[in-house]
DNA sequence: ATGATAATGATTTTTATTATCATTTAGTAT
DNA sequence: ATACTAAATGATAATAAAAATCATTATCAT
């Protein structure tokens, strides 16, 4: 099941480099399979430390330009969230959502409210905007915080 | 009118200046004119621009430092869209609102939904999380941009 | 196998923001 | 009014994330 969708993504990410006469090499193999394997909000650093178990020899700047390349084929998607290091959001197989942060101990919780999207596009074309995406971001004091 | 206002802003900043026991200067009172009188959304380099006209001798670090002290007294709000500069909001006697920003012409457009507002609330709590603020930017493209 | 060129890895550059620090200034006590 | 204490300033350096540079290596079509 997991492995389908990593033999999806992988795909994707093998069709786009070969529309755009871009070339396979051991790197890129070992970047995006820890991407698809690795949790979700992940930073570039985040993930050239573990990528480096794999392939010791890595560059910094070869993990983040492949970032950045899963990022143009839809792959991956940037979160900046304040001061912190982007993100990286694996996107293949996941609708859209939003994020509620904590501001104690930074976590993510994703969320997806339907009325609330529909409101925006609504909001949207009442100022006669064109909406492409948007970024809800709600951040307070989750759960886990709140018992301690 | 502007003017009552920009009394209020100043003495709101004033107090906080005092009670902090922090010190009044010429260029305080030139860089909190000029914030006042800018329009929204500045970038600490326009507004350090702006204050070089009226007091030449005025260093950059300065006007950052009084705008990052304006973010604490709630008088300003950064606002930080995607690689950009962060923007500095004049918050004095406006009523919080959402942003759709134009992909093509950068403009922000101020909004606010009663709905939405209400939503992200409940939202919030069905998740056991207690929001203290959040951020809704919508991006797309603006009418004018549409119409060109 | 060869050649063209994309990719890599090490390093430097860029850019925004914060920190440092010598000097000046404000506000208070004398 | 003078002197003292500490905050503020302005010039500059430091920091940090991300992008750019570039010599070298690897890929892939021929
Ligand atoms: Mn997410
Ligand atoms: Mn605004
Ligand atoms: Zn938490
Ligand atoms: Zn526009």
């Amino acid at each position: 099941m997991d492995n389908i969708n990593k033999k999806e993504f992988k795909s994707t990410f093998i069709k786009y480099i070969e529309e755009k006469g871009l070339r396979h090499t051991k790197q890129r193999d070992v970047i995006v399979d820890a991407f698809f394997s690795a949790g979700r909000h992940i930073t570039s650093e985040e993930l050239f430390n573990i990528v480096k178990k794999k392939y010791p020899e890595i560059g910094y700047a070869t993990v983040q330009r492949n970032l950045n390349l899963l990022c143009k084929c839809s792959l991956a998607e940037e979160i900046k969230i304040g001061k912190q290091k982007t993100r990286y959001e694996q996107k293949y197989g996941n609708t859209h959502h939003d994020h509620l942060i904590c501001l104690q101990c930074g976590r993510l919780i994703e969320v997806n409210d339907d009325k609330i999207e529909k409101l925006q596009e609504k909001l949207a074309k009442k100022n006669n905007f064109t909406p492409v995406k948007h970024k809800l971001e709600i951040y307070g004091i989750c759960a886990g915080c709140k018992s301690k």
